[in-house]
DNA sequence: GCGATCGTTCGGTGGTGGCCGAAGCATTGC
DNA sequence: GCAATGCTTCGGCCACCACCGAACGATCGC
């Protein structure tokens, strides 16, 4: 009784196409203004005021003050696997063309990490490579993996978040890398200019570099086609 | 454009309590009539009949007459993973106390196959065993498992839904199994006798017979305590 | 055939909630 | 100090939608 008022209450707020803009636009994971969320969800910033505090009201997104500026952004993955689930419904196959098809399923954000053909390749020359070990339920990174991310450049910040566990992929139906060292891993790829986001979409693009470095450090070819 | 609507919409469908209602009740896999549905929800037939139409519009459920009945159920299992996803969210912790307890995380269907501690050991003595390999993306049943399937009177039946894959509990954070062969599994434990449905929940009962049988065929005593 | 049960469609009613204009704090920069 | 910007609260308007009463097909059992 008490938790299909929650299941109701969780999803009626879902259910406002307002609030429905606000959270795909913070589907990749990114801290956005309320004035950036106004503009995305098409309402007066005001009303967008009214959606934000109930939407952090019910511990969906998590808000941090700095200056002036009020940064939201989704409180957990969970948040963003919901998401997804929801958006896999009704649709009726997922590994179809989607909104954009190709390059989405190359490589991608998918909340704060890589997917697609990328993030499974990653993650699958870091298993091959006896850097990682996965299960259904979590991960670890071995001990050569501490001393292979340290001199990628890819040290996972300390936090409370869970440190490494598979997410997986939809178009490619495969588990890539999320948490912490999925994070972390993708921080230094972008850092490096291996991967460049584009505009109004989740998908990422591989540059020249990208294609080289990855290829030396991770072992894998990055010219993915169809 | 086309996806954060569909979101909306799907997400509104669930937002209402009497939608929500008749969505949870359908939740472990059984088809129930508009009638019944209608008790469910707590709302009057014809009240249950429009939420039921919009419904199976959107694709969420699937509908069957069956002379003057007409029974509905949860159209595909990506709609029950949703539901999960969602009540999964906003709760502090999933591993707490949460509607009637200990012996919903001792034994439970969840949608048409066994979770909680009995779908977790169940899934952990046939990998025991050498039975089945699992990943975090499907799984495969080994040719031992195979005989053995078919010894137990647990042959799964032909089709096109994932033959075998982990599907996480969320009161023991451990995989257990789904698709064809989760479902012929708990088939054929509840034709032996072994567990009970019991009534209004999803919770299910381990009889005396079917403790002498998890120790027997399995190997794993299933007297589980808190 | 006839009553009974199951389920649907139709109309009218009421409440909830999204929306914006105006005004009010907080912070930054000059 | 003053203006500008970011964000929030308040008040009123309006639309949508869930709900039920009543009436209408469909099917079963006799």
């Amino acid at each position: 009784m008490s938790d299909n008022t929650h299941l109701a209450t969780v999803a009626a707020l879902l259910g406002d196409p307002a609030r429905a803009n606000i959270l795909i636009a913070l589907f990749d994971g990114r801290a956005l203004t309320a004035k950036e969320l106004a503009f995305a969800a098409h309402v007066t910033p005001q009303t967008t005021s009214g959606h934000l505090g109930k939407l952090t009201d019910a511990g969906l997104l998590s808000m941090e003050k700095q200056g002036r500026h009020r940064y939201f952004r989704l409180a957990t993955a969970q948040v963003a696997q919901m998401l997804e689930s929801i958006m896999a419904v009704g649709g009726p196959e997922p590994p179809r063309t989607w909104r954009g098809g190709e390059n989405l399923r190359n490589a991608r954000t998918c909340y704060d990490h890589l997917a697609g053909r990328l993030g499974v390749a990653l993650a699958d020359s870091l298993l091959d490579a006896g850097h990682l070990a996965l299960s259904a339920d979590g991960g670890e990174v071995t001990a050569s993996g501490v001393s292979f991310l340290q001199a990628f450049g890819a040290e996972p910040v300390p936090g409370k978040r869970v440190f490494c566990r598979p997410c997986l992929d939809w178009s490619e139906r495969r588990p890539h890398l999320a948490g912490r060292v999925g994070a972390a891993l993708a921080g230094r790829c972008f850092d490096l200019g291996w991967v460049v986001r584009q505009r109004d979409t989740r998908a990422v693009a591989i540059t020249p570099i990208g294609r080289a470095g990855f290829q030396q450090q991770f072992g894998f070819d990055a010219d993915f086609r169809p």
